[in-house]
RNA sequence: GCUGCCGUGGCUCAGUAGGUAGAGCGACGCACUCGUAAUGCGUAGGUCAACGGUUCGAUUCCGUUCGGUAGCUCCA
């Protein structure tokens, strides 16, 4: 017998090698019904696993992320088999699950099209219906790459040949369709009824774009057609919040034919560029930084000073001037040590922080290209920080610090990489340790949750990236801390220490927002276009209920023109309603209607865009009520749901 | 860059099984002078992304290029 613990401490008693399909069983049929898997003894396990030792036992339904993931894991499987079924030659590559679903690349002469997913979709639903039981077994590496290759599934041969030596190779088996496969799996083909099958896409095996590329098909299952359709409905609703949608209807950016990948910003795009950038220089000032700027065009010598004319080059726009070789910066840093090899230094001068707001130009691949996200020229909030080894806790310390109040204002939450020394490296591996531990030490000191991508480092140093999501939980890096070895060396930087000798800087290259392109595009997408009013384009729009009233309206707009309040007038000849659904639209904060009655009591109306009308107050009140949220830059946005 | 899909007035979209296109919104004009999410009428606006081919004839079919897009790769 053996004891498994429930998740509320109770202990129960089992027969040795019971199925975790039968505990849940003897909890009550019902619960057993709803179940996908478990974890056992911090293991994630599958419904039809045996239990053998004393342990914990926590059941999972789809609810659980770790269950999403294997009803989707075993819904791969289910795609895969209806595929084999409708094209018997097609090659199996992988197919795991993922956050939303779930896919799995193929081979085959075939090309899919969008038509063929309803083919698909009911060949699943077939199987689903014949509720195959998924066996796990066993096979020897040898057996295991042999059957494979009378199986003729090529990719499987190889993955099996790359895994290591002692690794225990399981297949699961479900009918006559069978796959390598680690699991763990649903005990059953039949929880997963509702199917859709969402995109196509090109994807390499295994990742690189040296090798042949795949079909992959993505789609997503669930237990029943109603969650199916919620989750359908909630794609469409976050796909309103695209800020290349918003951007357009609420005329802040747009983007050209005639320039790929570089975006226009229109008035009210650039109003909440400024607004952000006032915000960031405050922030900044008060931290320590000092402000610089570097030339946006520099010759060949510098970006072979820095490596870039060898290492970065396709990504650079390169011009001749003067028959002599110049390049765009697609970064600042070159520049910036420019500034600081400019003057002499003392250890005393340290931590010296210097910001640069720089425009850099890369061409990035025109398949990257995304919206405000990904473009080929965009703003760094940029940061050099010369100091120290015994000042790079602290300065990353304040730099993490920095960062987390900035998101904060905004409401953002954001997930944290730190990545360590990659295969391929420069300098010494105690500089890489101390670099690390001191990351990982400022990030343990205050706190922070943080995955580990273990050799996802810069050449040069390791970094922290910060990532934000956007409306269709796609993340994007925006903040970075990196620790640079490699610039204070290429460029022979310097300072006197107290000792009277020369000594080489450590340099940590930063950023807040990122890019404020695609930190706007966030901003756009989180507040679906409306803005807290401190950041909104327009905050005020004064809407006279008829032309009589125009010239009091005037008077309205010309007080809070002089509080500072980014105020417009319509003066067009629409009815009230009209012009209040207009600015309803334009997701201006408040609106103040004026027509007799506030000429008469000197008021305004005041309607704000989420509580409506208000009633009448005094200019001056609802004017400071304003101002104070711009001072302390409320976040004001109207809440999602 | 690679794979799939897409490209019609400023915007959103319809249409042409090959015979040079239509709506709503917007813009403009006129009337209405209006109280918290759309007043009515009228006018202008498109070489159907570009180039080439097939055809008596192409926006429609084919090809190439450009641009967009979902992913892959890459990255802030």
């Amino acid at each position: 017998m053996i004891k498994l613990t429930m998740p509320d401490n109770s202990v129960r008693e089992y027969e040795d090698g019971i199925v975790a399909l039968d505990v849940a069983k003897s909890i009550s049929d019902g619960f057993a019904r709803i179940v996908v898997g478990a974890i056992y003894n911090g293991e994630t396990i599958g419904l039809l696993n045996e239990i053998k030792n004393d342990g914990s036992i926590k059941f999972l339904k789809f609810e659980d992320k770790e269950g999403k993931h294997i009803f989707w894991h075993t819904s791969s499987h289910i795609m895969a088999h209806a595929i084999k079924k409708l094209w018997p030659d097609a090659k199996l590559a992988i197919g795991p699950a993922i956050d939303n679903g779930f896919y799995y690349d193929i081979d085959m002469e075939y090309r899919l099209v969008q038509e063929d997913f309803e083919k698909i979709e009911a060949e699943m639903k077939k199987i689903a219906k014949e509720g195959l039981t998924l066996e796990r077994f066993e096979l020897p590496r040898d057996e295991a790459i042999k059957f494979m290759e009378e199986k003729q599934e090529p990719y499987k041969v190889e993955l099996i040949q790359d895994l290591p030596e002692d690794a225990v190779i399981s297949f699961y088996k479900q009918g006559d369709f069978i796959d390598l496969c680690a699991g763990p799996h649903l005990e059953s083909t039949k929880k997963p009824k509702a199917v859709k099958l969402l995109s196509i896409a090109g994807a390499y095996w295994r990742g690189s774009e040296k090798n042949k590329m795949l079909q992959r098909i993505y789609g997503i299952t669930f237990e029943k057609a109603k969650d199916l359709e919620e989750y359908i409905k909630l794609m469409e609703e976050a796909k309103k919040r695209d800020h290349r949608k918003l951007g357009k209807e609420l005329d802040l950016f747009f983007m050209s034919d005639e320039g790929p990948g570089f975006p226009f910003f229109l008035p009210k795009g650039v109003e909440v560029k400024n607004e952000l950038m006032r915000f960031w220089r405050e922030m900044h000032k008060k931290a320590g930084y000092v402000e610089i700027e570097t030339p946006l065009i520099l010759n060949r010598h510098l970006w072979e000073t820095s490596g870039h004319w060898f290492n970065y080059k396709e990504n650079m726009y390169t011009v001749e001037i003067d028959e002599q070789d110049f390049a765009i910066k697609p970064m600042n840093c070159p520049g910036g040590i420019l500034v600081y090899a400019n003057k002499m230094h003392s250890y005393k001068d340290f931590p010296m922080r210097v910001a640069e707001v720089g425009r850099v130009h890369r061409h990035e691949l025109s398949g990257a290209l995304h919206g405000l996200m990904r473009v080929r020229a965009f703003t760094q909030d940029d940061a050099h920080i010369y100091m120290l080894p015994e000042q790079i806790k602290d300065e990353i310390k304040g730099v993490v610090k920095l960062i987390d109040e900035l998101y904060s204002v905004f409401g953002f939450s954001y997930n944290v990489e730190l990545s360590t020394r990659p295969e391929k490296f420069m300098g010494e591996i105690k500089d890489w340790d101390v670099a690390e531990s001191s990351l990982k030490a400022a990030l343990d000191e205050m706190e922070v949750k943080y995955v580990i991508n273990e050799g996802d480092g810069a050449f040069y140093g390791p970094k922290i990236d910060f990532h934000l999501t956007d409306c269709i939980g796609r993340t994007w890096q925006c903040g970075t801390i990196q620790l640079d070895y490699q610039m204070p060396q290429r460029f022979e930087l310097e300072y006197t220490g107290a000792d009277g000798q020369k000594h080489r800087p450590i340099m940590i290259h930063r950023t807040a927002f990122g890019s404020i392109e695609r930190f706007f595009g966030i901003l756009i997408e989180q507040f679906v276009g409306a803005f807290p009013t401190w950041l909104a384009p327009v905050q005020v729009k004064v809407l006279p209920i008829s032309d009589k009233f125009n010239d009091y309206a005037e008077q309205v707009k010309k007080e809070l023109d002089e509080m500072n309040i980014r105020v417009e007038l319509d003066t067009r000849a629409e009815k009230i309603g009209y012009k209040i659904r207009e600015a309803q639209m334009e997701k201006v904060p408040f609106m103040f209607v004026v027509g007799e009655k506030e000429v008469e009591g000197n008021t305004v109306s005041v309607r704000e865009r989420q509580q409506g009308d208000m009633g009448s107050m005094k200019i001056e009140d609802i004017g400071n009520i304003i101002l104070n949220k711009i001072l302390s830059r409320e976040n004001d946005s109207p809440q999602l749901i």
